[in-house]
DNA sequence: AGCACGCCGACT
DNA sequence: GTCGGCGTGCTC
């Protein structure tokens, strides 16, 4: 009789798991987390189900699992949709696993909370501090260790001096859980008739039980959450659990406020940010069901929940659910795949969805819930333009006088301000004045961006940082390197000078500080203790001033005009989403967008606020032009640090591609950034119609491709998000 | 993905 | 003479 044998999964760049003998008397089912022998280290890897198609390996070389893990295994969902994002994506099973098992990995001990209680005689030698703690301690109840010192106003070592002498025991405290049960009737919120409806739907759904994506549409404070609470509400109720995506949740304060508000407690939170231990603790208890609700970020989507009843993606057309380096995925496609496979609905949640997914509703696919008008009556703001070919501010500046003098009323009236322009540091680009040579990064197709603050240049692809120099590199002139073009920091300048008496505030991803500092200064702006706000993109996402008066775009044609089909969808969607932060509170907000092109369809649509035009318009073009939706599309970035290498190798791998009628090709071309941290990329892009399974017509391709050699290297991006 | 093995340049 | 660069291939 042949030996007991178990296929593992290795969180590592493999695609096929490898087999081990399993030690007489040792349980293991797929999902189960073990220590494997690899070469000449031990990893952690998972028990993987049999395809029933693993060729067979030697007897000689299998070597047998070390033990299994105690932790949770991962449920057989969570298997799968790995085995999907794999197939669909074509990154190695092994690294697909990786981003499951990423967070989780090494738990590590719970730290043991020890509470005290007043147990033995009063001390022999009594202090000030003793009798206060005693004091303290007095009705019998048992606390923490810290907290007994804290709240009696004692250092640690009077508790410790006291448990020594026999006065207060010691008691191993419960662990506390890593966050508290939900209440999904803590505080039921009134909602208007169309929340109402679409509310009503929502709970429908989940208790139905089953597969189904809903749109949930509707403008900036229109009360999407509130909504989707709902659903989320009605899922606790259901016992199961709930998943709610957000992009960069770090950051949202105003989200877990509001959770609160309407559950009474924190939703478990998943993103970089948490530690490790603490996000073991999430993991566990995701896995064991006790935790309800986990709002996170995209790997999130990885967690092994036991229930999951519903999936929740805010704000579904941000580009921060895409990932683009490792595995490169879009968590909002991939959360409709576990969606499926738990049986389970999702809420895409947007004011302005993306094109896939408003085709998706358009179709009938994707059931859309609409939300018209601003909750509590607050008017989203017109956007005004201002043509920047007749109207611009004189040279060098970046305000124009309409703008000045609208800021200045706004100011006067004691109403805040904010002008957006997505462009961080001081200047995009210095140049000499003498020779005309441009400040570039060493190793990457990029100017360098001055920061003034951080008094350095930097790249904002790889991170290279260098001083401003004295003097022009190329020509050795004093004094003649100068800024060209706005950053939010000179933009501020600017401000400072028009409005000598406002409070301004740069906010952006440079904020030096973290993300404390960046909570600080939101609720500093928030308590109005700022006139001015000058900020990034940053300032897009769902924060809350309520005594924002008026935004200013200051430059709207950033992004586009540089071919990329999708520029238009972005400069929509940013725009749309920071003139809603305007007029939040009783004031009526109003908006003003600076631009060079006011004919342009998207400046128009943002101006007359016809979403519905942009829309036609966009969608039109998408499938005149056979973009994705419309058709299906991967994106080839072949690399190398020499440039002729990524390049012939490119050529080869066209060559190589087998012939199908649906597919086609373009390209070699130098990839937008045609040098990145030191390589040469060309790209390539695949095109094919929407119902070809273009995944496996690149797997074939790739088996037939001669093989990389030297450095070269070769990422596959399937549905990439820029496509020019 | 890591890591060992292997073959060519500047040094204790 | 060796130390060490990274290119190549393997890990059940």
């Amino acid at each position: 009789m042949s030996p007991r044998t178990v296929v593992v999964l290795l969180p590592l760049g493999l695609d096929t798991p490898y087999s081990y003998l399993a030690p007489e008397g040792m349980a293991l089912a797929p999902g189960d987390l073990v220590h494997v022998p690899l070469g000449t280290k031990s990893v952690v890897g998972c028990v993987w189900p049999r395809a029933g198609a693993e060729k067979p390996v030697d007897a000689g070389k299998l070597k047998a699992v070390k033990a299994r893990l105690d932790y949770a295994p991962l449920p057989p969902e969570l298997l799968k949709l790995i085995d999907w994002m794999a197939d669909y994506t074509l990154a190695p099973r092994g690294m697909v696993l990786r981003m499951a098992l990423r967070h989780g990995e090494s738990p590590g001990a719970a730290r043991e909370r020890v509470g005290v209680r007043l147990a033995g005689p009063v001390p022999g030698r009594m202090t000030a501090a003793r009798a206060r703690l005693i004091e303290f301690l007095g009705d019998g109840f048992v606390r923490g260790k810290t907290e007994a010192a804290r709240e009696a106003g004692v250092s640690p070592s009077v508790v410790d001096g006291l448990i020594d002498d026999g006065t207060l025991e010691t008691v191993v405290l419960p662990p506390e859980p890593a966050a508290y049960p939900p209440d999904p009737d803590h505080a039921v919120p009134t909602l208007s008739e169309a929340q109402g409806t679409a509310a009503e739907a929502l709970k429908e759904a989940v208790k139905a039980h089953g597969f189904g994506v809903y749109l949930l549409d509707g403008v900036t404070g229109s009360g999407k959450t509130e909504v989707y609470f709902e659903a989320v509400a009605q899922t606790i109720r259901a016992g199961r659990q709930a998943l709610i995506l957000l992009p960069e949740i770090a950051l949202t304060q105003a989200f877990l406020d509001r959770f609160t508000l309407r559950f009474g407690v924190r939703p478990a939170e998943w993103h970089s940010g948490v530690s490790t231990r603490r996000r073991a603790k999430v993991l566990n208890e995701v896995a064991s069901g006790d935790v309800k609700v986990v709002a996170g970020a995209r790997s999130a989507l990885f967690l092994p929940f036991r229930d999951l009843g519903l999936l929740i993606v805010d704000e579904e057309h941000d580009p921060a659910y895409k990932q683009e380096d490792g595995v490169a995925y879009h968590a909002r496609d991939m959360a409709v795949v576990r969606a499926r496979l738990a049986g389970a609905p999702i809420i895409l949640a947007s004011a302005t969805p993306s094109i896939e997914t408003e085709v998706n509703a358009r179709r009938g696919r994707y059931k859309r819930l609409a939300l018209p008008v601003r909750f509590g009556g607050a008017k989203v703001p017109g956007l005004s333009p201002i043509d920047l070919r007749k109207d611009g501010p004189p040279r060098g500046r970046w305000i124009a006088p309409r703008l000045e003098a609208e800021i200045n009323d706004t100011l006067e009236a004691g109403g805040q301000a904010l002008l957006f322009l997505n462009r961080r540091g001081y200047a995009p680009l210095t140049l000499c004045r003498s020779c005309g040579h441009r400040m570039r990064c060493p190793s990457c197709t990029a100017w360098l961006v001055e920061h003034r603050y951080r008094r350095r240049l930097t790249c904002h692809h790889c991170g290279y940082q260098a001083p401003v120099p004295e003097e022009c590199p190329s020509c050795h002139a004093k004094d003649s390197l100068v800024p060209v073009g706005p950053g939010v920091e000179r933009l501020q300048e600017e401000v400072q000078a028009l409005f000598p008496a406002a409070r301004s505030l740069v906010l952006s991803s440079d904020l030096l500080g973290g993300v404390e500092r960046m909570r600080a200064e939101l609720d500093a702006v928030a308590k109005g203790e700022v006139d001015v706000v000058v900020g990034t993109q940053l300032v897009a996402k769902g924060h809350n001033f309520p005594g924002l008066a008026l935004v200013g775009v200051v430059d709207a044609d950033v992004g586009l005009g540089h071919g990329d089909p999708r520029a238009a969808e972005r400069t929509f969607q940013l725009v749309h989403q920071v003139a809603g932060r305007a007029g939040r509170g009783k004031s009526e907000g109003r908006g003003f967008i600076q631009t060079h092109m006011p004919e342009h369809p998207v400046m128009r649509a943002l101006v007359t606020g016809d979403r519905d035009a942009f829309y036609d318009t966009e969608i039109a073009a998408r499938e005149e032009a056979h973009l994705p939706p419309f058709g299906r599309m991967a994106g080839l970035i072949v690399s190398a640090s020499e440039g002729h290498a990524a390049e012939a190798h490119a050529r080869r791998l066209v060559a190589a591609a087998p012939m199908v009628p649906e597919v086609r090709i373009l390209g070699p071309a130098e990839a937008p950034l045609a040098i990145l941290r030191g390589r040469h990329r060309w790209r390539l892009l695949v095109r094919s119609p929407r119902n070809f399974d273009l995944s496996r017509y690149l797997r074939e391709w790739r088996a037939v491709a001669p093989k990389v050699t030297g450095n070269v290297k070769v990422a596959i991006d399937v549905d990439p998000q820029s496509f020019f």
